[in-house]
DNA sequence: CTGAAAGCGCTTACAG
DNA sequence: CTGAAAGCGCTTACAG
């Protein structure tokens, strides 16, 4: 491997002056400059070592990204898509690189310590919809690097970035309450990351750990209890297992076996969409026979006329970016709520006339 | 910080006591082990600095992706997401970060030597869908690190992992042309990374740097060439200067525009589906007034009857892990061509009898 | 504007 | 099974 020392010996000045060369042009005159540069191309350096520099200034140059527990999933869901757009966006402008860390599931394997999670050469965390209690927040909190929550529990005291997820599932639900509905049924991804399908107990849901999950669950909760003829107990929810096309639908199938219902909220767009496929495989018109609510308003939320709660996916990821960057330049931790917005389509009628 | 030596101090012991706890036990009594990391817990060590632990072994435990221009894009392509689904899936097995390196638009950045990606601390890299003679690839071998191609020119030396994409658009083409139709239209990503868009000309074709639209296009004229009565030069190309939805509708409004076709053959699913949405909202029903094939096979291609090409999407980029990953550990150069499917939907028939 | 020197945190070959 | 020592490639405070 060619080293600085290497060119330095090459051009005939000290190791310094080539580092200066790549890094601090106007500490060099012009010319003594692009000598150095000329000799690093001909003898093959590339410029400084990563690993050189980054044990020199403690910096990374890297943003980790926590991603509940599989990278798979993440490439898989249209929401999450968004999120990374937003904070590739901020990582691109800021020339930072983004490590997307693998997390393995067993949780033995953090625990011991091994693993990259803490191997990884990153100057802060993203973690992203980490269910509560995930050792991993713990780990990485352990190497003493700045973390910011995305779609986390809310009073963990961490930075965070996240959006009134009970007050906007309460609004959404009221709206389902409103049009009339009485036999409601909930689907959620999943309130536990133990992969675990079908009807959930009372239970399950109190011991829920996914929290914006469970945050949705108790804005739906709390709509019924505003009306006083309306029982959240007759409720059935539906736990997906997992956030994709196939689970979702399984979920939807679930659901409507299970329960007469006229109406499907949602935790989320995709299962809102895998819902209406599943209805209409069923002759079921929506919303006339059906009506289903999701949110997020994902990009393909709009050609199916879902009606749903938007909330602002790209710019969440740009906020917590930004965030963190902040705090790991100094900055202090806090936490930005981002808005969102009821968005009327036509999947949410009138029940059916019986 | 808290480093090893301070534990070392701490528990009494040496610091290659230290590091062989976390990284050898088999080199420790398992009494002075957990000694060791007891104490570490007790101080607030998290285990060894990546930093330092880099710079000693030389490995950066993480893989590098180089993704066309803009990250951006990449979250927005179903075959790209794949694709890093069967990357990440590899990446996770051996416990190797993903690092996501941020793409200067500017040439000039990154000829400059700055920029992440010299900086990035990764031990390989996979160069998806890189144009040909774009500077990256060439900043990236000049440090001397090994470089995996994914749908990259074929003719460079370079190991690689790719599709018989021109074989594949040649079948795909010809199936068209047996269907009877003579007034065809291509459609295309992009030809050469300018963000152009609209009908291209022949120039413009020939200047072609995605290798893999340009193989494509080879096939489908090498299709027409088979016919004696088709001619290649009255179809009309028309490139849409981007992969997300929006450009690639806007390219299909553009050549219905221009020309009165029975059939579009376009260059991704992706393009293929925002031309059924088009030829829709204009009245033209597929595939009686209008025949549409793709390629990729999205997992939206068969919900639309779409009539394509299937190509591994996620084994793709799981063989082009593997691969990166035995080359860093030493392995040969080679290549990988993953085989391809034609997959007969509903989207093509015979044309219209005018 | 330039150079000599220290040291970032770690792993490993070596000697015991 | 254990420890002392070297050195990975770099940047920067300091002295000139």
């Amino acid at each position: 491997m060619v080293t600085m020392h290497d060119v330095a010996r090459a051009a005939g000045v000290s190791q310094a002056a080539v580092s200066y060369a790549f890094n601090r042009p106007d500490r060099l005159s012009n010319a003594r400059r692009e000598h150095i540069l000329k000799i690093a191309t001909e003898i093959g350096y590339a410029g400084p070592d990563p690993a050189g520099r980054s044990l020199r200034t403690g910096q990374a140059g890297a943003l980790g990204l926590m991603i509940t527990d599989s990278l798979r999933d993440a490439f898989d869901d249209p929401a999450t898509a968004l999120l990374l757009r937003g904070i590739s966006e901020v990582g691109e402008l800021a020339e930072v690189a983004l490590t997307l860390l693998p997390f393995p599931l067993e949780s033995q394997k953090i625990a011991q310590g091994s693993g990259v999670l803490l191997r990884g050469a990153v100057d802060g965390f993203l973690a992203y919809a980490l269910p509560e209690g995930h050792p991993g927040i713990e780990r990485v909190l352990s190497r003493g690097l700045p973390v910011v929550l995305v779609d986390g529990a809310p009073d963990t005291g961490l930075p965070r970035v996240g959006i009134p997820d009970r007050q906007a599932a309460h609004e959404l639900a009221a709206q389902v309450l409103a049009h009339g509905h009485r036999r409601v049924g909930v689907l959620v991804d999943r309130l536990v990351p133990d992969g675990r399908a079908g009807v959930a107990s009372a239970a399950r849901i109190i011991e829920a750990r996914d929290r914006v999950m469970s945050e949705r669950l108790i804005g739906y909760a709390a709509a019924f209890d505003d009306h006083g003829d309306r029982d959240w107990s007759t409720v059935t929810v539906v736990e997906a297992g997992g956030v994709d096309h196939e689970v979702s639908r399984r979920a939807a199938e679930t659901l409507l076996d299970a329960a007469a219902v006229t109406a499907v909220i949602a935790g989320t767009d995709v299962l809102a969409l895998a819902t209406i496929e599943v209805a209409q495989g069923r002759g079921l018109a929506v919303p006339d026979d059906l009506s289903v609510v999701g949110f997020d308003d994902i990009p393909a939320a709009e050609a199916a006329g879902l009606t749903t709660v938007r909330q602002p996916l790209v710019d969440k990821g740009r906020q917590a970016a930004r965030l963190l960057l902040e705090i790991i330049d100094g900055g202090p931790a806090r936490e930005i709520l981002l808005p969102v917005e009821y968005v009327r389509r036509t999947s949410l009628a009138s029940p059916p006339a019986r």
